[in-house]
DNA sequence: TTGACCTATCGAGGTTTTTCGATACAATGG
DNA sequence: CCATTGTATCGAAAAACCTCGATAGGTCAA
């Protein structure tokens, strides 16, 4: 139940590239082609699928991506090989409120 | 009526007093004494203000509202010697809605 | 076991942010 | 005009961030 730290959220936000990634994953079908493993995309996309529409190197894709995860904003799931990344829409409405409440 | 930046405004929000600055806008007569000279505290808070409650240099803080400003956060009132700093809650409005949509 | 593949971590460069003190600029009061 | 006060800007040092290539670790297939 950790509780959600704004500042590593926004600074998380505060990327052109870990901002669109966010965004993507809203609509993973509409932006990733189906992966063979992970059932559908309920899972996530896998860091190459992301790295290659991101178009950054691979190590710099899985540094934002564990920062992302580190900020609450997805989270990940290994199965196999693969790390699956999709959103924590808990954190996201959580982000939301603090907006409206707190700053 | 330029457009809001998501990124600058992230950035703005990245920093542990510039988030409570934006804060104590929220309700200037909690936190602030009424000054002397601006009608009640409609106009804003003035910087000396502002960097005695944050406790850091008067160059860092008359930075800072500096960034805020450029984010759209806050508004900017110069009146004689003083500018008086005011929330600007048009675009807080906005980030929530782009958090709600975008993100 | 070996090789190929996916992801994470390390080390390093260049850039940006943080924060300060010093100084410049603007307004006010003698 | 001069001194004072409030604010902004400049220059600089330290810290953090961005991004890469190289490498390490885990997994799978042959």
């Amino acid at each position: 139940m950790d509780r959600m730290d704004p500042i590593l959220i926004f600074k998380a936000l505060s990327n052109e590239t870990r901002l669109r990634i966010l965004s993507w994953l809203k609509e993973p079908e509409k932006h990733f082609p189906v992966h063979e493993g992970g059932d559908g995309l309920s899972l996530g996309v896998c860091v190459s699928h992301i790295q290659e529409k991101a178009g950054l190197s691979q190590s710099t894709v899985s540094h934002y991506l564990l920062l992302l995860q580190r900020a609450g904003l997805v989270e990940a799931a290994r199965r196999g090989q693969w790390t699956y990344y999709r959103r924590n829409e808990r954190t996201l409405r959580e982000l939301a409120a603090f907006i409206g409440e707190q700053v």
